[in-house]
DNA sequence: CATTCTGTTGTACATGTGTACAATAGTGTT
DNA sequence: AACACTATTGTACACATGTACAACAGAATG
């Protein structure tokens, strides 16, 4: 109503809609960084993007919206992530791969308070908003069928017999989320070298066999 | 102000102090459970508990206060139920106790997609409130070393030697916490029943001497 | 019954939320 | 230069939040 007001004409950069609609997807995670879950308020993520809050609803339909797509990016970003450490190990055995893969988790960037920070807050919206359930879905499977893929070609070289590659997969997984999650909320339990170590162990009993009862479990 | 109004006399049963704290104590856990984060709004708490929203003021200090006594009350039963669960166990063996304990922790209350709700949202508080943070902790540590204790069981009645038992206690620790934690996100993924039998091969793997590189790990 | 104490209620207020929208300002076109 | 287009701003509004507080109501005591 009122122009009254003049004060700051300062940040009027005049962006392309990706380019602004891009800044506000970084922004949003920068600032659940900064502030936790509040900092997924609207005037929180705007003033982090150095834009005004009334800029938000012109790019997206709602906060929804950008919220939706905050996590649809960093859910790529780790998956590429991910792709590009097990490509650039191409060459290396199946074993030297899944050990690296087990190594590079527990190093940062993955192994990252300010990480485990924004995980959290996209969990507990997870709960009420179904659209990023689905994402995380479709994530956890890839990730999950990626570590079943390299402990095929680990049982493979190894000749490995009847073993469930499916649970081996699930046991692994959950035991580096597991590791990660109780880390990140309390970094002085344990060390990320223990625990690459631990899972490193995981692997050594896959291989001499003593997580034998993995064989004869049935997959349901 | 004006007392005009008058509606319901409903609900004005007087009780104690305590009773009332209790009561609202409980409230705010059930409200968590129904409606997630939002659910520890004042309003939607003394709604559940059947009582004005004025009167938290007059009962606890401030909401900030009622959160704290809500989560050191739920993790003070979760303890005590543990402590139940093993001692009514103390005739068996250690592997047994370790067995079962395993068991049960895959199993109703415990697995339960209620309680994991709860505990998303006090996880992420304690990102911000370092009462809960501390509390947190304060559980954490006592629940590994319960842990560790049966696995010193299970080495001794196993004559295992140079079992890392920091380090067995942490992975194992982190495997259940993780299997938890992904059933919990995705219960479709695997079956609680597969959770376990992925647990008790890591018993397995230890008792047989094949997470023998735990027992060279020097701990920090 | 009168009195006192206090658990309980409803209202009020300052603050924060998401978003709609008119006004403004920058950019490109003719 | 005049114009159209639209990114951007500031304001407004309806609603939710935490909490203070005056008014009420039930119980115990005299």
């Amino acid at each position: 109503m009122k122009r009254l007001l003049d004060s700051n004409p300062v940040g009027g950069l005049r962006l392309t809609p990706e380019e602004r609609r891009s800044g506000l997807i970084d922004a949003a995670l920068r600032s659940i960084i900064k502030h936790g879950q509040a900092g997924l308020s609207v005037r929180a993520v705007c003033q982090e993007a150095g834009v005004s809050a009334g800029l938000l609803p012109h790019h997206f339909p709602g906060k929804d919206a950008l919220i939706v797509e905050a996590y649809r990016k960093l859910t790529e970003d780790i998956y590429t992530q991910i792709n590009e450490t097990l490509e650039a190990a191409s060459g290396s055995s199946s074993e030297d791969k899944l050990r690296l893969f087990i190594e590079l988790s527990f190093k940062q960037p993955v192994l990252n308070a300010d990480f485990f920070r924004i995980w959290l807050v996209f969990w507990n919206l997870s709960q009420q908003q179904s659209e990023i359930a689905k994402l995380r879905d479709e994530v956890n499977r890839k990730v999950v069928n990626s570590l079943q893929t390299l402990i095929e070609g680990v049982a493979q070289d190894a000749a490995l017999e009847q073993v469930n590659f499916r649970l081996a997969a699930i046991g692994l997984s959950g035991l580096m989320d597991g590791l990660w999650l109780e880390w990140s909320l309390n970094p002085a339990g344990f060390s990320p070298e223990e625990a690459t170590e631990i899972c490193q162990c995981w692997v050594d009993a896959l291989l001499s066999g003593g997580l034998g009862r993995l064989a004869t479990v049935t997959s349901s």
